[in-house]
DNA sequence: TGTGGCTGCCC
DNA sequence: ATTCTGC
DNA sequence: GCAGAATGGGCAGCCACA
């Protein structure tokens, strides 16, 4: 049974569920006031549960919504806050929406009709409907592993809604879950705080899910239809400038000091604010927005970008602004990304189960879902149970189709029980390729891998490759990002015929795309092959042939292997396909245990032009698992290995202003070497990876005092990326790196190797600070040369020179 | 028409 | 790509 | 150990602008 009691808050509440910002539409306007601290932007968080709202209260919902705002300028008081407790012998009601008789509130409105419509126009043929969501069908398997969630869940997402069943989702409410789960790192309640609000959505606006779901993963279509925003900090600060009426100039001093141009364009605008309120955005409008950018193209369709900006941003309330600039601008970093979307979007659907078009809506039923469980008690470890399996299915599904256009509708329809029938994997959409997580030497591998038999394959150094041939039999390329590189590849089209088997129907197989020369038969670097032009190539034009290294097979004729183990899988890729020299090769491969022949073959991968090895176990957790969900692969590279690899010490010669959570801090730095001939630093590579939050803390008090007003005259520096700010020489850093490069930016050994080039550093991490080292004694623009020389020979100098 | 800056995507 | 950090 | 967010070099392609 369930008892509610008035309790006085005092302070942070944990465990209960809310949308902090509803309330306002909830609560007598006497209580109001105390919400402040929630939109004042601090990190404390005022969190409340009512549940049984005033006829008044909730007649007045739409009207209470304009006086967020000025809430927003009161102080903090007291609140008077109402909680649900449950007694020890807890049972968790799950309702999916009201039971009681506020039900019939629900409006059957014209909008809601219309979202009906839509559902019945988007959903593919129906499959198993009636029982679909029958919860009794689950194992009542207990899961030790995590914490339970969803504690006290009494949120009734109609309720919840700031808007009315059937109207747009207004993206101020999306704004807002944006703000509030950027607001707290726990992932539990990130998951919890978005998972809710997908549940407002099903029950009031489903049409509008995909968009909130692809606003909140900031994407615009499946990567392989390349659709692009073509937007860039350069763009989005001249909108912002021009919007503001602020400076150029003025909008960069303040992005060094925010960190974060989202937050500069809130603050810029609230600075001058209009007189009149435009038209509220919606989340239709601002994704249509968004839509139109990525298809602007050809003469001035920067500033017809910069005009569309510039549109959105006169309507934005709150934090809309901040999240408007930061989707435009590539990363969201509110701490919600792909894993975290899945599983919100399977407990929502689990907690609030659309209703099949099947299952008739009864008299008083809300008509877009399930009203199954009103009056059914869950346990907290059977509603566990239940939301762990949504999880797996969802997380299963996306893996093997991932598209919300496809999975989206399906859970809408009802069949989260049945999704994995319903999205069957499909050559023609790429999968997320399986990854490798780095290892520090072999004995490592050997621990990880006890007791399992293991393959180590060359890990080649080229551009990953998902070949697809779709049903209709033609040839699809996909890259590690699941862009469609197939125009890029046309003469791996064409070769495809050549290594395909007659029993070969459709698959999906797993390469890497290596340059390579047909003359000497040798592998050529990565850098070559990145030369190879990428849109609408013609055969005849391709200058840069590619050899392809088949590893992994993982659909073939109408069927998945992913969950097959390896050793299945590549012994069917051998039958599958016959190697072509030169143009298709199986990934050269061998079985060992022993340290000693792992060393061996390490060392062999690179003598062959590799960059080290793969290992992967063959039958024990060997199945292929796309995405970085599990790095079940190893990599062992040189240069991962102590003592090993290209060490260098190199001077720090400028600060690059932290961007995120590295606000107030450098972010990265401009290294040097010293050239002693010319009694100069050289720039040879930006450094911003390798450092701890306390190595950054530690940097920005020390570099204090060494900034400097200008560039000295004997730093040469790189063409562009100039850092932000300038320092004496004087801290010497030692830096790992995988490989030297010739560099068209930086200066390290200039006339040494090539006479208009320097040379940089590829993947250059921070190791540590050399206190010992006096800048003059950092690496010698002749050592790199040497460096460079060395690794050069191995590969029997490649690289292209410039014909002057 | 050539060049440089910006963006996206490879690693 | 590599690396660090909160959970 | 996962998931997310900091950050690297360097290429083609596209657009603005001289």
């Amino acid at each position: 049974g369930m008892t509610v009691k008035r309790k006085k808050l005092a302070g942070k509440l944990h465990g209960s569920d809310f949308f902090p910002f509803v309330l306002f539409t909830r609560m007598p306007a006497k209580q109001q006031t105390s919400l402040t601290s929630f939109f004042s932007g601090g990190k404390r968080k005022v969190s409340s549960v009512s549940r049984s709202p005033s006829p008044a209260a909730k007649r007045s919902k739409v009207e209470t919504k304009t006086e967020i705002t000025t809430i927003m300028a009161t102080e903090e008081v007291e609140i008077v806050e109402t909680i649900t407790e449950t007694k020890m012998e807890e049972t968790v009601e799950v309702t999916p929406v009201s039971t009681d008789s506020e039900q019939s509130s629900v409006p059957q409105s014209k909008c809601l009709v219309k979202e009906l419509e839509w559902r019945t126009k988007n959903l593919p043929e129906f499959q198993k409907t009636e029982a679909a969501m029958e919860l009794s069908e689950f194992s009542q398997q207990q899961s030790t592993q995590q914490a339970l969630r969803y504690k006290n869940t009494k949120f009734d997402p109609v309720e919840e809604a700031t808007w009315q069943p059937g109207e747009p989702v207004p993206y101020l409410a999306v704004s807002r879950v944006m703000n509030a789960i950027d607001n707290t790192t726990k992932r539990l309640e990130i998951i919890e705080l978005f998972s809710q609000f997908i549940r407002t959505v099903i029950v009031t606006t489903p049409s509008d899910l995909l968009k909130v779901i692809y606003l909140c993963t900031n994407q615009l279509a499946p990567s392989y239809k390349g659709i692009e925003l073509g937007i860039g900090e350069s763009i989005l600060m001249k909108a912002i400038a021009e919007s503001t009426q602020t400076s150029l100039k003025g909008i960069k001093s303040l992005y060094h000091k925010k960190g974060d141009l989202g937050t500069v364009a809130r603050e810029c605008r609230s600075a001058q604010r209009t007189m009149f309120k435009p038209k509220a955005l919606s989340v239709q409008k601002v994704f249509d927005a968004f839509y139109e950018i990525a298809l602007m193209k050809g003469h001035s369709s920067t500033s017809r970008k910069v005009d569309k900006i510039k549109g959105l941003l006169v309507c934005c309330q709150e934090y809309e602004s901040t999240y408007i600039i930061r989707s435009l601008g590539g990363k969201l970093r509110i701490g919600l990304a792909g894993q975290s979307v899945l599983i919100a979007i399977a407990h929502a659907f689990m907690l609030t189960p659309p209703r099949p078009l099947s299952v008739p809506c009864e008299e008083g039923q809300h008509p877009l879902v399930l009203k199954l469980r009103a009056e059914r008690k869950l346990s907290e470890s059977e509603l566990q149970t239940h939301l762990l399996r949504a999880e797996s299915i969802v997380k299963q599904v996306f893996y093997q189709l991932p598209s919300f256009e496809l999975m989206i509708p399906q859970l809408l329809a009802g069949n989260l029980l049945s999704l994995e029938e319903v999205c069957p994997m499909t050559p023609g959409i790429p999968l997320k390729p399986m990854l490798a997580h780095p290892t520090k030497g072999i004995s490592e591998v050997l621990q990880r891998f006890e007791n399992m038999t293991f393959t180590c394959e060359y890990k080649y150094d080229g551009e990953r490759a998902q070949i697809h041939r779709l049903e209709d039999g033609s040839i699809k390329i996909y890259s590690r990002n699941a862009e469609d590189n197939t125009e890029k590849y046309p003469d791996l089209i064409e070769l495809m015929p050549q290594i395909i088997q007659d029993a070969t129907k459709t698959f999906v197989i797993d390469c890497e795309a290596v340059a390579f020369d047909t003359e000497t038969k040798k592998i050529l670097p990565f850098q070559v092959l990145s030369t190879r032009s990428k849109k609408a190539v013609q055969k005849e034009d391709i200058k840069v042939q590619v050899c392809l290294y088949a590893f992994d097979l993982i659909y073939l004729n109408g069927e998945s292997l992913l969950k097959a183990p390896f050793s299945e899988r590549r012994k069917a890729l051998y039958s599958a396909f016959a190697e072509e020299e030169g143009k298709f090769t199986f990934a050269t491969h061998a079985e060992m245990t022993d340290t000693e022949e792992i060393e061996a073959f390490l060392n062999k991968s690179i003598e062959d032009l590799c960059e080290g090895l793969m290992v992967k176990t063959l039958e024990v957790d060997a199945s292929y698992e796309p995405s970085k969900r599990s790095h079940n692969w190893l990599k062992l590279k040189k240069d991962y290995l102590d003592d090993v690899g290209d060490s260098l010490d190199l001077v720090i010669i400028g600060g690059y202003k932290g961007r995120g959570k590295r606000t107030g801090v450098y972010g990265g730095f401009l290294l040097a070497c010293y050239d002693a001939e010319n009694d100069e630093y050289q720039s040879i590579c930006k450094i911003g990876t390798g450092f701890s939050d306390a190595n950054l803390a530690e940097f920005a008090e020390y570099f204090k005092s060494r900034e400097l007003l200008e560039v000295p005259t004997y730093y040469r520096i790189p063409e562009t990326g100039l850092p932000d700010v300038w320092f004496s020489p004087d801290r010497v850093v030692e830096v790992k790196a995988a490989d030297l490069s010739i560099s068209p930016n930086h200066k390290a050994g200039m006339g040494l190797v090539d006479p208009n080039k320097g040379i940089s550093l590829r993947f250059p991490r921070y190791l540590g600070t050399r206190e010992d080292k006096k800048p003059e004694d950092a690496t010698d623009a002749s050592q790199v040369a040497t460096m460079y020389r060395a690794q050069a020979n191995k590969q029997s100098d490649i690289l292209p020179h410039d014909d002057l």
